[in-house]
DNA sequence: GGAGTAGTACTCGGATACATTGTGTCCGAGTTATCTAGG
DNA sequence: CCTAGATAACTCGGACACAATGTATCCGAGTACTACTCC
């Protein structure tokens, strides 16, 4: 199980979109941290479809948050580049095993599904449980001069 | 993020292996839920590499568990399939961004780490809290006559 | 001087290739059980 | 009848293909700004 490199770029993006006003275009975002300017405007696009960021077409366009910090979950972010559908997937094999009922919906009722759920819940439960707000001013307080060096490398 | 098949195939077999004694062969267990039998033994291969079955060659033999199942959680197997590694792998491309030290581990100061790590541990925690032996015994509990009814079917 | 218009630079958005990983198959090495022959 | 050896069947283990997904790139559609021309 491993998580796609989109969702560390997609998260450093939205706290940096945090300390700014304007729009920020894809390519100056990517360039902070020298990575590919058209993949990162692709997953850009993903968080636009989720409503996270607005996107501005046209010169001195780019991306900026759709609301504030405190409203955005990490997970928001995740399942926008990731999808919504839970890491473990019940194809419920016992369906067809012995004793297997085809009426019957094991991804309720399957006790490895239950407890799979469970975890996967867990996880969910704490990445929704923190905000892009959160993770920004953890970083300003760890250090403090780190919003205005964003500001000055993003600015035009 | 997404789980290997392999997961749901490798956890049922543990518990359907929990309910027998000797050792039984990859394509028994395969045939119980019709699952390509080559694939699951490459598989169980995984958990033999991480000391959770034993296998043993030749005739007559197969796979058995290597010890009892209230020993092995489900991390245990989860770990064996899918690799130890946390979902989230931080690139510490904040080194390169403005104000980046090369000389400090941000996989441990980064707010964003940190929060995709507690999410992760939490995750683990859930699946290290439940083991074989619980998983077999809710299934028992919930349908009292499945531990005969694979232990026949497994049967020569 | 001001307004309208054509042109230009810039940005997102999706369509298109490439790389990596997950999925599935096949055959050989090694072990056990069985059968056979000899004492 | 018992024992030793050869044979055959069975199973794991890893090497080898195929498919799906993640990664990366490119070009077109649309917008805002700028410069120019005309009134």
């Amino acid at each position: 199980m491993r998580l796609s490199q989109a969702v560390e770029w997609t998260l450093h993006s939205c706290v940096n979109l945090a300390w700014v006003q304007g729009p920020v275009p894809a390519a100056r975002l990517a360039r902070l941290y020298q990575l590919p300017a058209a993949y990162l405007n692709k997953q850009l696009q993903a968080l636009v479809r989720a409503d996270i960021l607005v996107s501005v077409p046209g010169a001195h366009g780019g991306f900026r948050l759709a609301r504030d910090p405190a409203d955005i979950s990490l997970l928001d972010v995740v399942v926008a580049v990731e999808g919504p559908e839970e890491a473990f997937r019940c194809t419920q094999i016992v369906q067809r095993g012995p004793g297997g009922d085809p009426n019957v919906d094991y991804r309720h009722f399957c006790a490895i599904a239950q407890s799979m759920r469970r975890a996967d819940l867990a996880w969910r439960r704490e990445l929704a449980a923190r905000t892009i707000a959160d993770v920004a001013a953890e970083a300003a307080r760890h250090s403090p001069d780190a919003p205005e060096r964003i500001r000055t490398a993003l600015a035009r």
